[in-house]
RNA sequence: UGGGGAAUAGCCAAGCGGUAAGGCAGCAGGUUUUGAUCCUGUCAUUCGGGGGUUCGAAUCCCUCUUCCCCAA
């Protein structure tokens, strides 16, 4: 008798994660079949590298253009996020409509139900639901990322490193004698080195001088365009006398506020609206404290969750976060699980 | 064209006869699958110009230049 292996398809980026994520897989005893997803057109300097891991893993590798895809979705809504002022998290959308959705439908043409990433995440079920748990390696958890999948992919998906350590899943590789370039994903990936955020976007908006406003209200400097600002932002004023933050963005009369003062309220939201939610398991439920997050690899705050209207949620915080920026991801979780999140409107 | 004060990096600024602090900005790295924050490193062979005194001058003296304040 012939025992089947049960097939597996996973992405690999490239990277050392991605191909131990397959190591593991095999270890498991899945029969695992590579993807690699052309992202940019014409610009794919890891393709070689997905090869050549491939290579090594004794696996077969998919090549799937989805840049066309990619540009549509990801690349024209950073675009959109920032010209209408706010600061997005682009890696947040590819995950649920770029990343997964191909590897998912990829999957269906191959007749494979089950795929698999190297994202630091867990899935654990929780009261009979699938729900996105954080990764035994917190300083890696990727989980955030995660909060826009729904129960039906996530019920598709393994994530090999979830209870692997950074650190173990290096010495994996180098114990199976893989060699892989060692650069570290960082960046928006569509932003390599070259291209800084402001130079892309300079080549697809059009953006105008305008005035630094000091808290007191006075002109102190000027800016290439409130658009390239964020929330936050110190570096790349070019005022003296600071350091200064920027606290606010006026886009119709394209202009930012700052402020010298760190801890100013105005960098403390206690009060944060989002939107454009996404639940797994339900819906947060009322007078109940979580855990939310409103950036990646941030301390969490305690918040309650309220409904204000249809689609509207509020997150109210007792102990705030710093520098809150609209169209920034607001993820709730319930100790160690994903509850959800949402596209951050505004904060007061 | 009377009197007083000040000129130190892109900006602010310490220094007061013993060989140019610090902060901001900038730049370069690091951390980071978002933007940020954060961390590290780097940044005046020279103190407005010229001369002088001195073993030694950003520091004292002379002079020129510029700016500010007060009187006209």
């Amino acid at each position: 008798m012939i025992q089947l292996r049960k097939k597996i398809l996973v992405a690999l980026s490239g990277g050392v994660d991605s191909a131990v994520a397959v190591l593991e897989l095999q270890k498991q005893g899945f029969e695992v079949i590579g993807v690699y997803f052309l992202m940019l057109a014409g610009k794919n300097a890891e393709l070689a590298d997905a090869r050549d891991i491939a290579k090594q893993l004794g696996i077969e590798l998919k090549e799937e253009d989805i840049s066309r895809d990619f540009e549509n979705k990801i690349l024209n809504n950073f675009i959109w996020e920032y010209q209408a002022g706010r600061t997005p998290n682009p890696c947040i959308l590819c995950n649920k409509e770029i990343k997964f959705k191909h590897l998912l439908r990829v999957a269906d043409e191959l007749g494979i139900k089950l795929v698999a990433t190297g994202h630091y995440a867990r899935i654990k079920k929780e009261k009979g639901v699938l729900c996105i748990s954080k990764a035994k390696d917190k300083k890696k958890d990727q989980s955030y990322f995660l909060y826009r999948l729904d129960e039906t992919e996530i019920s598709r998906i393994i994530f090999p490193l979830g209870t692997i350590e950074k650190i173990k899943v290096k010495e994996i590789a180098k114990k199976a004698g893989l060699k892989i370039p060692n650069s570290e994903s960082q960046d928006v990936c569509f932003m390599k080195n070259e291209n800084k955020l402001k130079d892309f976007l300079t080549l697809k908006v059009e953006s105008n001088k305008g005035d630094i406003i000091s808290e007191e209200g006075k002109c102190i400097g000027f800016h290439d365009g409130a658009i390239f600002c964020t929330i936050g932002q110190r570096r790349g004023l070019n005022i003296n006398g600071g350091p200064f933050y920027v606290t606010d963005k006026d886009i119709s009369l394209n202009r930012i506020v700052v402020t010298k003062n760190r801890d100013s309220e105005k960098l403390f939201p206690r009060k944060i609206v989002f939107k454009d939610t996404n639940w797994i398991g339900g819906l947060p439920k009322e007078n109940t404290d979580y855990s939310i997050k409103t950036r990646y690899q941030t301390k969490e705050s305690k918040a309650k969750i309220i409904e204000l209207k249809k689609g509207f949620f509020e997150a109210q915080l007792e102990d705030p976060q710093w520098a809150v920026a609209p169209g920034q991801s607001l993820v709730i979780f319930e100790k160690d699980l994903v509850k959800g999140g949402g596209v951050i409107f505004s904060t007061h």
